[in-house]
DNA sequence: GAGTTTAGGGTACTGTTCGTACCCTAACTC
DNA sequence: GAGTTAGGGTACGAACAGTACCCTAAACTC
């Protein structure tokens, strides 16, 4: 265990405690995570590279999910960009493409892993929830839809989260059933084209 | 060992072999499934079930998930129903409620589990897809769908496999981050009201 | 029928991993 | 300084996937 001093403090504590400890582990498992993904990630593993033993993260976290969770929201990236193509179709063809990107990534594989290992717990399903910023996403689609709205591109009435999301949980179901590979770019424009401009528009006369 | 006759045959063989003994075991780990979900499958337990022992279960599995795979296959129940309520609202609700239901029990979850565990292997995966008929419930979306369009609920210009499985993708996206306890009705109804009705008919001026 | 091959039933083993138990003592509090 | 807490260390038990090896019933071949 070598002597890490603890930042700014003068005296040279050989031991770690609280925060700064828990901070170590979270990024332990957090880079665990992105190497082996969830289901290689292992306890044993998270506390060698955390400089550390099983029985500091037993202490804090109940079970290896519980852990998982916590390392993975850390890890989220907020890269949020709301794009302005000038038209509705270019903007949601951009944020469905970036999030196709995001949830082929090994961060997208891990988070459809932990929900699966989560689903009979719904305190950490919920903590999955408040950690991935669901929300965040929702709202990206309602400013681009709220601006086709003001163009004249979708009708007022689409403006409804529930429609706003529809792309976005499209794309998921296919990820569902299609393994790692990401989803072809033929079937987002699919997915815009069939689907989310008439329903925003108003299916019939185009 | 129990002597087990052969089916029919008159000598009295003390092996079961081939066909018969495959058969027993995939039962037993059917059985297995039902009761304990994916994560609780064990080798051991299936080979004690189907009165055999491991040696014989991976002479025809390479793995846990090929077993689970091939057991599930021959689970599902196919209890197809085309609903006909004389509306597109209510065939379209019949069909989500009955989807939600199925989704929602056991062996709902353990497709869950399946999809996620296969997630690396392309030929697990395609086996999963073609075990489970998914293309069944397609064609009856796109029935009822066509119905609608016959008697002028809906554009004919919907009918198209994507369109008409939008509610199924959009219950399955719910399922995906909700956990065990299926999705309330209230839902549902949202998912037809907001989204699949307004869809097929387009949006505007009702 | 004799000889050979195959696979079923049986047992044991290895390596890995989660979670638990216990020990010693640095660090903290009063 | 005394008492308490939690960090670092080691070890353990149970479980389980997958592998290895053995014996021989059953099937196949000549």
């Amino acid at each position: 265990m070598a002597g890490e001093p603890d930042g700014g403090r003068a005296s040279a504590a050989t031991r770690r405690r609280g925060a700064v400890l828990e901070q170590a582990i979270l990024d332990a498992a957090a880079e665990e995570l992105k190497e082996s993904g969830y289901s290689g990630l292992t306890m044993d593993r998270v506390a060698r590279r955390a400089g550390t033993n099983k029985n500091a993260i037993y202490r804090r976290w109940p079970s290896r999910a519980a852990l998982a969770v916590a390392a993975y929201g850390r890890m989220t990236v907020t890269e949020a960009r709301v794009p302005d193509t000038g038209e509705l179709r270019g903007d949601a063809l951009e944020l469905l493409r970036a999030a196709n990107r995001h949830l082929s990534s090994p961060l997208g594989r891990i988070l459809l892993d932990l929900l699966a290992s989560a689903r009979d717990d719904p305190d950490l399903l919920a903590e999955i929830q408040a950690r991935t910023g669901g929300d965040g996403l929702t709202g990206m689609w309602l400013t681009v839809l709220g601006r086709a709205v003001a163009r004249g591109e979708a009708a007022p009435e689409a403006l409804h989260p529930r429609v706003a999301t529809v792309p976005i949980a499209l794309l998921r179901n296919e990820l569902l059933t299609r393994g790692v590979t990401g989803v072809p770019d033929e079937v987002l424009v699919e997915i815009i084209d069939e689907v989310y401009l008439p329903l925003v528009r108003g299916r019939g006369p185009r």
